[in-house]
RNA sequence: GGGCGCUUAGCUCAGCUUGGUUAGAGCACCUGCCUUACAAGCAGGGGGUCGGGGGUUCGAGUCCCUCAGCGCCCACCA
């Protein structure tokens, strides 16, 4: 019953049932055979893993739209089309959920003591985990349910298993101790991804290490020539200048370099200088890593705080000196003064003893950037340390070459350059992490001081038979169960039919700033172990950000709830939105301040397509619609003008959509239904369904409407699936055709060729450049609404006269014109040059009370002539123009300027109705 | 320090690959309409020297150089 719709659309009232319904149809699950048996092309996307702790963000819904678009419209193209939905179990970000929870009662994970706190964030990623999936429904994701998988589920853990030892046979996984970036709050290494820089004011501290007694000569010598950094405290001791940005380390040297080549130095190298505050004495070394043309060219070194000073121990022999303990306080290693301060309180205390000392040089600004840990926002510290570590050279070639000789390729195309930058300069992975939550490391280690690496847990060790085996504490990094995604849910390393039917897939959809810490990885693994790359399309969508252009972040406070948003406008209205606003290679920007303008545009266009459907369904009336095939001596001008419309319309869609360009199909089918199909033919087609008398032209109206709406509503589907579903199902069908089940597997309008009509697309545009200049003149003239012209028509194209004749009565419900004569006129009255360059004149005397017309435009000329002249009088007032303000004085320019411009129309206009 | 990108209407952005009608959209704004699909609408309208400068060309928002401002990524410069 039609009549039910209501004006206004209420998605609460027919999403959710469209959903379920989808979900009852099996629409969304798609079987190996599908593909295996039946031979279909598969289509593949494996879905980023939300956090499973995770609620949905704004993020999550654009770039889950951008999917589902992509899902939608690949299904019903006929693929076999998977979407593989999940959830990451999220190491770190998982674990200090459940810790900030048990802080609330006063607990902390050792108080639970390691199997108790798994157990605890198992009951708790049970209870929530669900909840971002059921999210993703919500906004009409349509991936397949059955195949729900988590980074922990059992078949994914022997994937990670399997990956890590066959590494590790491969020799590109190994142990041992380096300088690694370490969170002093959670406690564990992190990998380079993890530390992310951010821009800090802070300073350069220049400090002063003393040198002994016997090396005051090539002191001074170097003095001389003109190393600056060597100087002469006012006691007369020789010292050395060395600068650095965390003083608390210095604690920690062990050494001071300088390049080997570095002539001014010559002399001090293997000097012993005095460590300040320590009462030790380091060496002067020389390494080539010392760049001899920054700063003083001379670097104190502090092996066990510094990567780059790790390295140049390791070279030169110098001892390695921890002065922190795990939780960055001083360790006592340090001087018994700093013990247990915490690092940055040591850094004011060691600054403030050397200055006592006199041993600080000097200080200056200086910006940096620091690491800090991507899940708490701690300083990083440079921490010796034994990790695990993936060498990544051999495995970044495949993926590196992947991109090189494009069989993956990037939407937008620029990421090419910097996934490939990366994979040129890719270092060495730390995967282990010092937590409880996550893929337990498959080593264990035997007190006769066997390791053992193994795809089973051993029960005893083979080499000494020992049962007193241990497993190794640590959990791998999330990213490395991550990085199995695309083939793990298959079942590998089963040869399972899933892996043979849905491996490699197609599109990977994702934020541009995991693309180094999974959609590379992913890569690189797909390469190892299945041979060939997870899927051939890398779409990195655009950043949701504010209207003041700032990143949406739960921090700032300055999110949208995606499910606010379809509870309030309803999900085809956030889903044509955002697609519609994320145009390749841009950000989107949207006012959380104000959500429903945000999404006005969105929904506007959901309730326009609501209501033209509406319309539809009640001006067809009940009887049986017939096929266009049969009608087709019947169908006029603005019929054939439609369908050549809409085909052209399906096309463009399908150009966009294969091109990633969903920006485009978006607001391309936007114009096409609004301005096309509403504006012009719904308006055409009213007065023929209504008309009874012309029994051929209703007809030949009906299905052309029918035949249009379904089209559009199939080409439409993939964005704002529930209303055109909704709308769809219930749209009357042409005798003879066969119906989908659902619009959702309704075919892709793909059969074009045969509906385009360049000569109707002409002539319908010359009748609507027709009516357009029609409304302009009456506006413009005051022809009052209702008031119907005669028009006359001459000059033009030779088939001018025949498009209007055809169109004559359209022509009096769309402009008021109720009489075309062909003949040249002139007189009273408006005139204008077509676009097709036919002229118009509308006769006005009679229509409009001329001498009233005539007299109001005088009058208004008369005013503004009036404030014309006192423009014009204050800029010809020299005091005015010296000294009003500059912006004044252009105003004042700028509006004598416009008012000519208007003056000059309102005399055109007068002329023409004096003629 | 390297690499990449951006600057077009009041706001948010398309358009540049392949140079060529009058540079578009949404929102906002102005005018007139509660016309029985839709006022979340209809009709009409105003608003841009395409960041500055230079060059190539018959022709530049589009290609090249340069300057300025903004942003992102990478990096061990103490």
């Amino acid at each position: 019953m039609t009549q039910e719709l209501p004006p206004r659309l209420e998605p609460r009232a027919i999403e959710p049932a469209r959903y379920r319904a989808w979900q009852d149809g099996g629409y969304f699950h798609v079987s190996a055979s599908a593909v295996l048996e039946e031979g279909r092309e598969p289509f593949v996307i494996v879905i980023p893993p939300p956090n499973v702790t995770a609620a949905l963000h704004m993020g999550h819904g654009l770039n889950n739209t951008v999917q589902d678009v992509l899902i939608r419209w690949r299904r019903m193209q006929g693929r076999a089309t998977l979407w593989v939905p999940g959830t990451d179990h999220a190491g770190i970000a998982t674990q200090n959920v459940v810790e900030r929870q048990l802080a609330t009662e006063g607990l902390h994970r050792d108080d639970l003591g390691r199997e108790e706190f798994v157990e605890r964030v198992w009951e708790f990623v049970t209870e929530t985990g669900g909840t971002i999936l059921d999210q993703l429904k919500a906004i009409g994701a349509s991936c397949d349910w059955e195949r729900t998988r988590f980074t922990l589920d059992d078949d994914l853990r022997r994937a990670v298993r399997e990956v890590f030892v066959s590494l590790y046979e491969k020799d590109l996984i190994y142990r041992g101790e380096y300088i690694i970036n370490w969170c002093p709050r959670c406690l564990t290494a992190l990998s380079n991804e993890e530390a992310e820089g951010e821009e800090t004011q802070g300073s350069l501290w220049h400090l002063r290490y003393p040198l002994p007694e016997d090396a005051w000569g090539a002191a001074a010598d170097a003095r001389k020539a003109g190393a600056e950094s060597v100087g002469q405290l006012d006691d007369g001791r020789w010292y050395l200048t060395v600068s650095t940005t965390r003083p608390e380390t210095m604690l920690g040297d062990t050494g001071v370099a300088v390049h080997p080549g570095d002539g001014r130095y010559e002399g001090l190298v293997g000097a012993n200088v005095e460590l300040p505050l320590t009462g030790r004495t380091i060496p002067v070394v020389a390494d080539h890593h010392v760049d001899p043309e920054f700063g003083s060219g001379m670097v104190k070194v502090t092996p066990a705080h510094d990567k780059n000073d790790f390295e140049i121990a390791g070279r030169t022999g110098l001892e390695l000196l921890d002065v922190m303990t795990p939780d960055a306080h001083m360790s006592d290693a340090a001087p018994e003064a700093f013990r247990g301060m915490e690092r940055f309180e040591a850094r004011e205390a060691v600054l403030a003893a050397l200055e006592d000392e006199g041993f600080v040089a000097g200080t200056d600004a200086h910006t940096h950037s620091v690491p800090r840990c991507y899940r708490c926002g701690t300083v990083v510290e440079p921490r010796l340390s034994e990790q695990w570590f993936v060498s990544m050279k051999p495995l970044a070639e495949p993926a590196l070459e992947a991109s090189r000789n494009g069989e993956v390729t990037f939407t937008p195309a620029h990421w090419k350059k910097v996934y490939e930058h990366w994979m040129e300069n890719i270092q060495d992975w730390c995967i282990s992490r010092q937590l409880w939550w996550g893929h337990r490391i498959p080593v264990w280690y035997c007190p006769c001081g066997e390791q053992i690496v193994s795809r089973e847990d051993p029960t005893a060790c083979p080499k000494c038979g020992g049962e007193a085996l241990e497993q190794d504490p640590d959990v791998l990094d999330t990213w490395f169960s991550s990085q199995l995604w695309p083939f793990s849910v298959f079942g590998w390393p089963k040869e399972t039919d899933d892996l043979k039917a849905f491996y490699p897939g197609h599109v990977l959809s994702t934020a541009p700033e995991i693309l180094f810490f999974w959609v590379a990885r992913m890569i690189m693994m797909g390469y190892e172990f299945m041979g060939e790359t997870p899927f051939r399309h890398v779409y990195l969508h655009a950043t949701v950000r504010d209207k003041y252009g700032r990143k949406m972040s739960k921090s700032l406070g300055n999110g949208i709830d995606p499910l606010h948003v379809v509870e309030e406008l309803g999900a085809d209205a956030m889903r044509y939105t955002i697609v519609s606003q994320a145009a390749v290679g841009t950000d989107i920007s949207l006012d959380h301040e104000n959500v429903e303008a945000a999404f006005a545009n969105g929904r506007n266009f959901a309730n326009k397509i609501w209501n033209a459907g509406r319309f539809a369904l009640m001006g067809l009336g009940q009887g049986p619609v017939r096929a266009l095939a049969d009608v087709g001596d019947d169908l006029r001008l603005e019929d054939r003008w439609i369908l050549s419309r809409v085909a052209a319309a399906g096309d463009e869609a399908t150009r966009s959509l294969e091109r990633f360009r969903l920006h485009d199909f978006a607001e391309g089918l936007y114009h096409f239904f609004w301005g096309e199909v509403c504006d012009w033919y719904l308006e055409l087609v009213k007065s023929r369904l209504a008309d009874d008398a012309d029994a051929r032209s209703k007809e030949a109206a009906r299905s052309t409407l029918v035949t249009v709406l379904d089209r559009a509503f199939r080409l439409l589907h993939p964005v704002v699936p529930f209303v055109t579903a909704e709308l769809w199902s219930r749209l009357p069908w042409p005798e003879g055709r066969s119906r989908p089940a659902d619009l959702i597997v309704a075919d892709w309008p793909s059969d074009h060729e045969s509906w385009g009509d360049e000569a109707a697309e002409g002539s319908f545009r010359d009748f609507q450049s027709l009516v357009v200049e029609v409304r302009r003149l009456r506006k413009e003239y005051g022809v009052g609404e209702g008031q119907r012209v005669g028009i006359h028509l001459w000059g033009g194209p030779d088939d001018f006269g025949d498009v209007i004749e055809s169109l004559g009565g359209a022509l009096d419900q769309l402009a008021r014109v109720d009489r075309v004569e062909a003949e040249p006129s002139s007189g009273v009255g408006a005139h204008a040059v077509l676009p097709n360059g036919a002229e118009l004149f509308i006769p006005l005397e009679g229509v409009i009370d001329v001498a009233r017309e005539r007299a109001r435009i005088e009058e208004e000329v008369g005013k503004l002539e009036g404030l014309l002249a006192g423009v014009r009088a204050r800029l010809a007032n020299q005091q005015f123009v010296e000294n009003a303000p500059e912006e004044v004085v252009a105003k004042a320019r700028e509006n004598g300027a416009q008012l000519e411009d208007q003056l000059a129309k309102l005399r055109e206009k007068l002329a023409g109705l004096r003629a």
